[in-house]
DNA sequence: TTTCTCTATGACTATTTAGTGATATTGAGT
DNA sequence: ACTCAATATCACTAAATAGTCATAGAGAAA
């Protein structure tokens, strides 16, 4: 029962990867550690988010595989132990990108043809 | 204020590609169309869902752009549109496959200890 | 037209979860 | 010991959403 082993258990794995990276907080921290190793007070001051709100994210990735935590003193650094996860969304915004691109041109085409506002229907 | 051109707008941008991608019931209905076009009642047989949700799912990978509706008489066909998403699924499949990987090298060492049952912390 | 099938949509419930404030915990310094 | 600063966790609210039932709409066949 406990999703690990089944056909649709790989689904839901695959599922629960997307969903640690189906939030917008979540994405910021990984951004901001792409860029290198940063304790907890640093990533408040570079998101602009909420202690608690980091602490649970961070939790979230590090359960995730996505990020490993490193307790110096009092204060604990994050890094990421997932290139994957940014790979990932290095692919979304090319795809992102491509879709935006034959918007582009969608829209191109219709404006060329200069039958806008004329349609008698 | 439209998540169209900022920088936090690519990553709300980036994140709602991924929640699209973060159910079960819609990795299934990808997968059932990896394999070619199928229409709604087909997708009912293949997945065991409900009509309505099947519905409301294909609208929601549509608005994505991951597949494209044609309606054929009565049916509705749909059909694969954006090949990347599955090669995404592919990629997690494989970064998961690495975790659970490691995850065994971890535990096979830790039982080559033969000292699990004896902490006497 | 009437009737049937197929698909889409609206209403509703239940579950999940992001965000926040308060509090607990941990380690360093006095 | 006490105090301070950094991080984690608990309790709570509000918002989003998956699933279901009922219903609407669209096309085919009688």
């Amino acid at each position: 029962m406990a999703a690990g082993s089944s056909r649709s258990g790989v689904l839901a794995q695959v599922a629960q990867y997307f969903k640690v990276l189906s939030e917008v907080s979540r994405l910021q921290l990984l951004c901001e550690l792409g860029a290198g190793a940063k304790n907890v007070t640093e990533l408040l001051a570079a998101t602009g988010m909420g202690q608690a709100n980091v602490s649970k994210h961070l939790k979230i990735l590090s359960d995730a595989g996505m990020v490993s935590r490193h307790p110096k003193g009092v204060s604990v650094y994050y890094q990421l132990s997932d290139p994957a996860c940014l790979r990932l969304c290095q692919v979304v915004c090319q795809q992102l990108l491509n879709q935006h691109q034959r918007q582009s041109q969608t829209l191109e085409q219709l404006s060329s043809l200069q039958q806008l506002g004329a349609n008698p229907d």
